[in-house]
RNA sequence: CGGAGUGUAGCUCAGCCUGGUAGAGCACUGUCUUCGGGAGGCAGGGGCCGGAGGUUCGAAUCCUCUCACUCCGACCA
């Protein structure tokens, strides 16, 4: 993509709404645009991050064996009367009226409607068990939005949920989720850390979420220092494997963490020598529930045994914060001079810059450069502005592509250009085809 | 929802106290000099000063109401 022909404007200045880094630096790099308190436009750059990231949550989700639909974002009300929600939830769920003054609500989430939707089509045990999810807008009208996309209104999540015969069963797809997450996290090139968690107003009796350490964190976590030394990732996954599966999740759990809502220091102290104790603050990017029949009984999800007896499902819900995710990663990855993205949510993978537009020689190096990183299928932004190249090097830093090759008049009469890395700041000349097939080696891992 | 603030150009802000032709820097347009890590000169364009009402000969400025946004607290993917 030309930059000539992209929508991009990064600014030099903080603005002055945004008081941690995730957020001042979406502004700056142009991502986002507040178009009102907790809402967002998602502008060409944060929206190619977004997708990165809804992608890499949805390959993991099919993995695991969760099947995707797609809900919409208005629901009737009478649904959520049903699991008598409607009235418990409050003043943040966003309640509108249309034409025919029917009631209705912008969905802040959905085990109403995916129950009644799991009920409308499965009847045996035969079809059992279910696992389904989307990845749909929700609104949750907090009093205090803030954190920019953190903690905005309006949000991009990924909800699954599970339909089970039996506890066991639950337990089993409860583990598939939070193996996947497990996975998903680590592909987004986050490490997060499963904490035991208070179930909150959906409800239930077994409760994880998943949190990323970061200074700016919402809450505070306790946890062994132990976790950090596992590489689950040594473990092929079988996601069949019900004991197997529950091993791992096991050697997860067995290690003491916890969120400060439940924590309980004579535990911690038993459990945790005090040199493994770790505290810090942590982001929640994904909660996960098992809640019984708490939504199937009162809706009626229910389903016939062999016997022909019936029985209510039990079902869970796993969340992911897509939209969140994106600050989350950039507050776990940045620096003085802006983003560092990780290669797989890299809103591109190249960032390519001109630095002399009014010279011929190096215009032409530099189209040819990028004809050729665009044959290699290698996405890139080539920045063919006539800015200075101050300008461009430190937009470039600002909105932090994992590769700059750099083509100058300098390196074009020796032949070269130079290769930077965002993550490391190591820069190196090369011969031009050198770089290009460097950076295709890359792309391909 | 309690408490505290802020609304002036796309962004950062000055002007308000003490009423009298709406400003600066960045960004944008033209031009010249520059050009390897957010340059400089000259010339421009861009504002119902959040909105409504009031006081006044005259309101960005004073008064009242209202809306929006931000921060702290209580609550949340």
């Amino acid at each position: 993509m030309r930059l000539t022909n992209f929508l991009l404007s990064t600014l030099k200045e903080n603005p002055a709404e945004a008081q941690i880094v995730s957020h001042r630096l979406m502004l700056r790099a142009g991502m986002v645009r507040q178009t009102s308190a907790g809402i967002y436009a998602w502008l060409p750059l944060g929206y190619r991050v977004l997708r990165r990231i809804e992608r890499i949550v949805r390959e993991e989700q099919d993995r695991a064996g969760c099947v995707e639909l797609l809900m919409p974002t208005i629901q009737p009300a009478d649904l959520w009367r049903e699991s008598g929600r409607y009235d418990d939830y409050g003043k943040e769920m966003l309640r509108i009226r249309d034409r025919h003054d029917r009631e209705m609500l912008y969905g802040p989430t959905n085990e109403e409607m995916i129950t009644d939707i799991f009920k409308a089509n499965v009847r045996s045990y035969r079809e059992m068990p279910k696992l389904l999810y989307h990845i749909q807008w929700k609104f949750r009208d907090e009093v205090r939005p803030r954190f920019g996309v953190m903690r905005g209104r309006e949000f991009l999540m990924k909800d699954s949920y599970s339909f089970d015969l039996d506890e066991a069963g639950a337990r089993h797809a409860y583990n598939k989720m939070f193996i996947a997450y497990l996975r998903t996290f680590k592909r987004l090139g986050l490490t997060a850390v499963p904490m035991r968690a208070d179930t909150g107003p959906i409800g239930g009796d077994l409760s994880h979420e998943f949190i990323i350490l970061a200074d700016t964190g919402e809450s505070e976590v306790f946890f062994d220092s132990a976790f950090e030394a596992i590489d689950w990732r040594q473990q092929s996954i079988d996601y069949d494997d019900k004991a197997g599966l529950q091993k791992l999740v096991d050697d997860f759990t067995g290690i003491y963490a916890a969120t400060d809502e439940i924590f309980d220091e004579a535990a911690y102290h038993a459990q945790v020598p005090a040199e493994r104790r770790r505290t810090g603050r942590g982001i929640e990017v994904g909660h996960i529930f098992y809640f019984g029949t708490k939504y199937s009984a009162p809706l009626g999800a229910r389903v016939a045994r062999a016997d022909g007896s019936e029985v209510d499902v039990h079902m869970g819900s796993y969340g992911i914060g897509v939209s969140r995710l994106v600050g989350a990663i950039i507050e776990a990855s940045h620096d003085e001079a802006g983003i560092i993205w990780p290669d797989a949510v890299a809103p591109y993978h190249v960032g390519l810059i001109n630095l002399k537009r009014d010279d011929d020689a190096c215009t032409r190096a530099c189209d040819d450069v990028y004809r050729a990183l665009n044959e290699a299928g290698i996405e890139t932004l080539y920045d063919d502005t006539d800015e200075r190249p101050g300008a461009k090097f430190a937009a470039m830093d600002l909105i932090g592509l994992p590769w700059q090759l750099v083509v100058g008049p300098r390196g074009v009469k020796a032949g070269t250009v130079e290769l930077k890395r965002r993550q490391t700041g190591e820069k190196v000349e090369l011969p031009v085809d050198r770089a290009i097939a460097r950076l295709g080696r890359e792309h391909a891992l």
